[in-house]
RNA sequence: UCUUCCUUAGCUCAGUUGGUUAGAGCACCUGACUGUUAAUCAGGGGGUCCCAGGUUCAAGUCCUGGAGGGAGAGCCA
C-alpha cells in the first residue's frame, strides 16, 4: 500500500515548485547549479529550468562534506519545504541532511554559473543537457515529438514505421550514406571496375533512407491514413545552420486527399503541436522568449526581428497561412519595391527554383507570417507529384515559416500509373526497379497526397533557436561525429 | 562546395606602428563575510598566442600554406 502513496506523490522539483503545499519533509535528488554564500544551493533535476533553493545551516554542518557541493555534484537534500524568506523563489527546502552522490571535480568541471557561447556548449554536447538552455530546447523537443504522435493518433492515423536501410536510390532526394558489410580495404569488383555487390551483406547495393514516403504511400493506399516518423539520413556536404546529416522527420500520408486538404492537415497539424508544447512547457518558452530577446539585444537595430519568440507563436496559431500559387508568388516578387530596387541577388522570372532571399521577402516582409506556396513548375519538383490540368505546374506544396524559409514540403501524388510512367521516364527514374512503388497505380490506385515535415525545423522554430545543431542532442554534420 | 569573418588562460575577450617578463573580467584555489539570487571583498595559481613554414636584429602582431569554427549562399526538410 505504502509503495502506491509514493508513487502517487510526485517530488520532483518541477511539482514542489508549485508551492500548493508548504511544512512537509521531502527528500530530492539532482545537480547543483551554483552554491552562494555557503547557504544557497540551486538544485535542478530536469523536471523544470526552475531551480529549487536547498537552504544549508552551515554552521551545524560538516565543513568537509560542504567543499564537496560544487557545481554539477549530484546531491541528495532532505528537509522541509518552506515558504522562503527571500525574494527570488516561493519556497525552499531547509536542509537537515545532505548526501553527496556524486562528486564533481570544480577545478576540471567546464561549465560555470554564467553564459556560455553555444558554439563552445556544441563542443561539449555531452554536458549542454546541464545548461538551462538546452534543457529547456530538449524538454520542449520531447513535447513537440508527443504532441505529433497525439495530433494523428487522435485522427487515427496509423504510425507506420519505414525502413531505415534502403535498397532504392531512385527518390532523387539526395546523397546517400552507403551502407555495407564488405572489406573497404579490398573491395570486391566486377570485369567493369564497378564493385560488386552480390556478396555484400543484402546480395546488393544498400543506403540509410533520404525518406520514407515512398514506403508510406504503399501503407496508405491500404491504411487509408498513415504517418511515419523517423530518422532520416542525408550526405550533402551541407554546411549551413538548417542542415543535418541525420534529421528526424514526419511524413503522414493520406489516401483519397487532394492539394488543399494536405495544406489544411499540415496547417492544423503545426498549430496543434506549437499549442500543446507551448502549454506543456510556458517556462520554457518563458527562458526561451527571454534569452532570445537578450539575443537581440547584441544586434544592430536594423537587423532585430520585430516579434519575440512568445508574440511570434501566439500569432502564427491566431492567424490563417496565406496560400498563394506559385504563380501568385512570382508577380508579387516582380511587383515588390525590392525587385524594382535591384535588392535581389538572383533573378526573377516564372519556372525559377526561389532563392532563400525570394521566399524570405515573401514571409517575414510581405505577408509577414507563415506561407504555403502551391503549385510549382513540375520541372523543378520531383516525378511523384501530380500533374496539374494545365500541362506546366505540379500539386506541391511548400510551407515556409519566418526564420526558417521551407518547413514542410509535400504534394498531392501522381496516382495516374501512364503520367507516372511517363514522369519517370523523362527523369530518368529506373521504370522496372521501381515497381513495387508502380504496382500501387497499377491495383487499385486513387488520388492521394503527403508531405514531410523536417522536426528540427520544428523545434528550432519553436524554441527561437538559430542553429539546427543545438535543437538535436548529437549533431551529426560534415565533418563532425563526436560523442 | 563557394564567399566572408574568426582562432590569445577553463570561458568571454583586450593586446597600439613588429620591440623588454602577453593582460582584464568571470571561473578555480586560499581567506574573510553570512538570507544569497551569475552574492560580495582581499590574495593566489593558471599561456603550445590553432598548426607548419617564411620575412626580420626582433613576430601574438606581417606573408604563404593547412586545420578547426561562425555567418551567408547552393542543395534540401
Amino acid at each position: 500500500m505504502l509503495h502506491i502513496i509514493f508513487a502517487l506523490m510526485k517530488n520532483d522539483i518541477k511539482e514542489i515548485l508549485k508551492g500548493e503545499k508548504v511544512q512537509y519533509s521531502t527528500t530530492v535528488k539532482g545537480w547543483v547549479r551554483t552554491f552562494r554564500n555557503n547557504q544557497f544551493i540551486a538544485l535542478n533535476d530536469g523536471s523544470t529550468n526552475q531551480n529549487l533553493q536547498i537552504v544549508v545551516d552551515f554552521n551545524n554542518m560538516d565543513e568537509f562534506l560542504l567543499k564537496r557541493i560544487t557545481t554539477s555534484a549530484c546531491i541528495s537534500a532532505t528537509g522541509v519545504i518552506q515558504a522562503s524568506q527571500g525574494k527570488g523563489q516561493t519556497v525552499e527546502l531547509i536542509a537537515e541532511s545532505i548526501k553527496i552522490l556524486g562528486d564533481s571535480d570544480a577545478e576540471k568541471y567546464p561549465l560555470q554559473p554564467k553564459k556560455h557561447s553555444l558554439e563552445f556548449l556544441r563542443e561539449i554536447a555531452h554536458l549542454r543537457f546541464r545548461t538551462n538552455t538546452f534543457g529547456s530546447v530538449f524538454r520542449l523537443r520531447n513535447a513537440l515529438s508527443y504532441g505529433i504522435h497525439k495530433f494523428f493518433q487522435e485522427k487515427d492515423f496509423i504510425y507506420m514505421h519505414s525502413p531505415i536501410i534502403s535498397a532504392s536510390d531512385a527518390e532523387g532526394a539526395g546523397e546517400m550514406f552507403k551502407v555495407t558489410t564488405l572489406n573497404m580495404e579490398n573491395l570486391p569488383k566486377d570485369e567493369n571496375g564497378s564493385v560488386d555487390y552480390t556478396n555484400d551483406f543484402f546480395g546488393r547495393a544498400a543506403n540509410l533512407t533520404v525518406s520514407g514516403q515512398l514506403e508510406a504511400e504503399l501503407a496508405a493506399l491500404a491504411l487509408g491514413k498513415v504517418y511515419t516518423f523517423g530518422p532520416t539520413f542525408r550526405a550533402e556536404n551541407s554546411n549551413t545552420a538548417r542542415h543535418l546529416a541525420e534529421f528526424w522527420m514526419i511524413e503522414p500520408e493520406v489516401a483519397f486527399n487532394e492539394l488543399k486538404e494536405n495544406a489544411d492537415l499540415a496547417e492544423e497539424m503545426l498549430k496543434y503541436v506549437i499549442r500543446y508544447a507551448m502549454e506543456k512547457h510556458p517556462d520554457d518558452i518563458d527562458f526561451l522568449d527571454a534569452r532570445l530577446a537578450e539575443e537581440e539585444k547584441q544586434k544592430p537595430t536594423n537587423e532585430r526581428s520585430e516579434f519575440g519568440l512568445k508574440e511570434k507563436l501566439n500569432f502564427m496559431l491566431d492567424s490563417d497561412f496565406e496560400r498563394v500559387t506559385y504563380t501568385e508568388a512570382i508577380e508579387i516578387l516582380l511587383q515588390s519595391p525590392a525587385y524594382k530596387k535591384k535588392k535581389f541577388q538572383y533573378e526573377v522570372s516564372w519556372g525559377i527554383d526561389m532563392q532563400s532571399e525570394h521566399e524570405r521577402y515573401l514571409v517575414e516582409k510581405h505577408f509577414k507570417k507563415p506561407v504555403i506556396v502551391t503549385d510549382y513548375p513540375k520541372d523543378i519538383k520531383a516525378f511523384y507529384m501530380r500533374q496539374n490540368d494545365d500541362g506546366k505546374t505540379v500539386a506541391a506544396m511548400d510551407i515556409l515559416a519566418p526564420g526558417i524559409g521551407e518547413i514542410i514540403g509535400g504534394s498531392q501524388r501522381e496516382e495516374r500509373l501512364d503520367y507516372l510512367e511517363k514522369r519517370m521516364q523523362e527523369m530518368h527514374i529506373p521504370i522496372e526497379e521501381m515497381y513495387w512503388y508502380l504496382d500501387t497505380r497499377r491495383y487499385g490506385t486513387c488520388k492521394h497526397a503527403g508531405f514531410g515535415l523536417g522536426f528540427e525545423r520544428l523545434v528550432l522554430f519553436v524554441t527561437g533557436m538559430g542553429n539546427i545543431r543545438d535543437v538535436i542532442p548529437f549533431p551529426r554534420t560534415p565533418k563532425n561525429c563526436e560523442f
